[in-house]
DNA sequence: CGTTTAACTCAACCAGCTTGAGTATTCAAG
DNA sequence: CTTGAATACTCAAGCTGGTTGAGTTAAACG
């Protein structure tokens, strides 16, 4: 969100600790069971030092024991595990007439789910309305306080003075303050604020289907389209946090230039519908439209297909992702009728001969991906330390 | 260059000062001249370990004292700067036909620069053209070897089979190979595989027009056009290292969609004015047509304010950098006429009320960008600690 | 059944950061 | 001019956390 100087910190003892907790719990999870050894040879750290790590996380309740592995020569591994109860993210998604939430376990598993309208969105109101929501959570599932990790808040964006101002999605009321700082007093906890297709992109990572990926970007289905980019599982946010507004990119359509999400989003499709008289208020009105083969979302489809391939050859040739992942608020079946009907130009980094996976995927955190994927920010935070691979 | 799953090191005392000391480092050159006490304040760590740190370095040649600076209340702070001979990046441009080199200092000064033909393209042969360069750069400047940090190489990309093929920029014989360890062992030094377009970034950030900048985008003007991205003074290279191949991104041209390269690049200026029976092989033409106002040349450059224009919207409003840079192959008044020229769209994210820059600047390397930028690449990894900032 | 292999533990060690007391130097107030 | 506050810096002891090397356990191999 803000801006670029930030400097660099040193690094002691006690961050050193934290990193390597914090890469240690990245490799079980990662691995789903692993030994120390295994994590030591990995990691470059000595067997020992990842045993006084296992150890105190085991203490901590983060890990589990897992069984033995035998088959090999030696001692066989005492492996380990991520303890789903080992501690929770809570994720929140504000927008301007409803809250939702979510609390997820460590595995990623959704241990809870809420979701209140409001009568007005000044930050007032609405942090009362979080902070019921926290507690809400805790309540309804048992879960203590202290094993809250922290909390992801999802928001409309952008933020700043970025010449994109009222694009209808923005609160009033919220646009010269501090929400991470209002948000943590609320919270009483460590709060992550991103956006919705940043968030997307996490939820497929943690819980999704970008598990085990670090490189990919994230195609989101908003009123409008965003786009969330991970590189070595670290979000790319640009400089002032604003990375990713894909929607605004030109394209040309029928001859003349415009933003791509006039094309390509929810709001384009349902004023297309909405010029046959067909009023089609949310997701389930387009799933239905969809199984009905009602002709004037197929001929929206045929309009949207061209700019879309063009905006996934945007994305590949930019970022070189491992794939792109598509999801938001669109049903399913409309996205697959996307994937199905793309044409992905022959030109481009991601066409190489050794893939494996496809370019395109349709995410499966569903509608509730944002929410979720404010929740996952936290987990990614426990799991991804702070120190990037030199080179 | 390889794929997705390489572990996270862990941390252990002696990475814990190979860090410390890389963030003293940056913080030097960032301030020009410091003094401990605020290094010690802006990273966290405490006076006595910034202060065991420069005495190390202040032993090594890479700092020197640089006065007292008084003003203030009480003991005036003893200042550091970078020792421009504390060490050397050594850069090296291959390019299909030809070899270029340079040494700058730590400060970012060119010291030696070199060029040679190639007669055939070869590993063999370049590889030992390559170690020539660096014997005679060191020879030249009476520069010791052991101060030569390392060696950032530029390569004509993109690597691996990516359906970009036979772009004509590509070195036979180095597709199935591993560049970097050949290289390594040519020139016995730590080597930096780039492509020109991120190498060209990293010039403008050490020693051009983006110092003190850390997230912003460097279009380069090559055979085709690339782009090289830094998030956070960090390279974006995607999961396969091949990400920036802005080129192949499509565009609409007359109302055919092609790739943006085909309207805007050096091959492409060069073909319409071969079209128009000129021949313009290299900057100088360029410039001297530039400078006669040649309709041919100023009718290209026409066509391609429009496609260049949306480009520049692209990169803004999906990196959200500080400034988009221009630089590489095409002449200062050719560039300078584009960013007169260009139509910056209003709704995009860098179109914030609070600008200071420029949304577009041109770059001050010139056309020995890409081999500064390869040695630019050594002097970075020396400046930039692995650890990012946690949030 | 001994040997090899591998994982793991224990205890001593060590690198590097922190802490707290002490020194030096400048400015400001009396 | 003297005294005190502010600030940078140093010294030495202490602490945290990773490393090292010897020793233990258990499985597989021959």
């Amino acid at each position: 969100m803000s801006a670029s100087h930030r400097q660099i910190p040193g690094v002691n003892a006690e961050r050193t600790r934290s990193h390597n907790r914090q890469m240690v719990l990245g490799s079980v999870r990662a691995a789903g069971a692993i030994g120390r050894a295994e994590i030591a040879r990995a990691s470059g750290l000595s067997t020992q030092a990842v045993s006084n790590i296992i150890a105190d996380m085991l203490a901590d309740g983060m890990l589990r024991e897992h069984g033995r592995r035998t088959g090999g020569r030696g001692l066989p591994v005492q492996q380990y595990a991520i303890n789903p109860s080992g501690g929770y993210g809570l994720g929140i998604e504000i927008r301007p007439n409803a809250v939702f939430s979510a609390l997820i376990d460590l595995t990623g598993t959704t241990k809870h789910s809420h979701r209140t309208e409001l009568t007005n969105n000044e930050p007032k109101t609405v942090l009362a309305e979080v902070a019921e929501h926290k507690f809400r959570a805790l309540q309804d599932t048992g879960v203590r306080e202290t094993s809250v990790l922290g909390a992801g808040v999802v928001m409309p964006g952008p933020f700043g003075a970025t010449g994109i101002q009222n694009s209808g999605s923005d609160l009033p009321g919220w646009q010269d303050i501090d929400p991470q700082g209002l948000l943590e007093g609320a919270l009483h906890l460590p709060v992550f604020v991103e956006n919705d297709a940043n968030a997307s992109a996490m939820a497929e990572r943690i819980s999704g289907v970008a598990q085990g990926l670090e490189t990919f970007a994230f195609l989101y289905f908003g009123q409008g389209l965003g786009l969330g980019l991970l590189q070595g599982g670290r979000l790319v946010s640009g400089a002032f946090g604003n990375a990713g507004e894909i929607g605004h990119i030109p394209v040309i359509a029928q001859g003349v230039p415009v933003a791509l999400e006039s094309c390509v989003s929810r709001l384009s499709v349902q004023a297309h519908l909405s010029a046959h008289g067909i009023d089609a208020r949310d997701m389930d009105d387009l799933s239905r439209l969809y199984a009905q083969s009602a002709p004037p979302l197929l001929e929206w489809l045929d309009t949207a297909v061209q700019p879309f391939s063009a905006a996934i050859g945007i994305i590949e040739n930019l970022f070189d992702p491992q794939v792109v992942i598509l999801g938001g608020a669109m049903p399913d079946a409309v996205l697959d009728h996307l994937i199905d009907a793309v044409r992905l130009p022959d030109r481009s980094v991601s066409n190489r001969a050794d893939r494996r996976q496809p370019r395109l995927m349709r995410g499966t955190s569903g509608r509730m991906t944002a929410t979720l994927g404010a929740a996952a920010l936290v987990l990614n935070q426990a799991f991804t330390p702070m120190i990037a691979a030199s080179r």
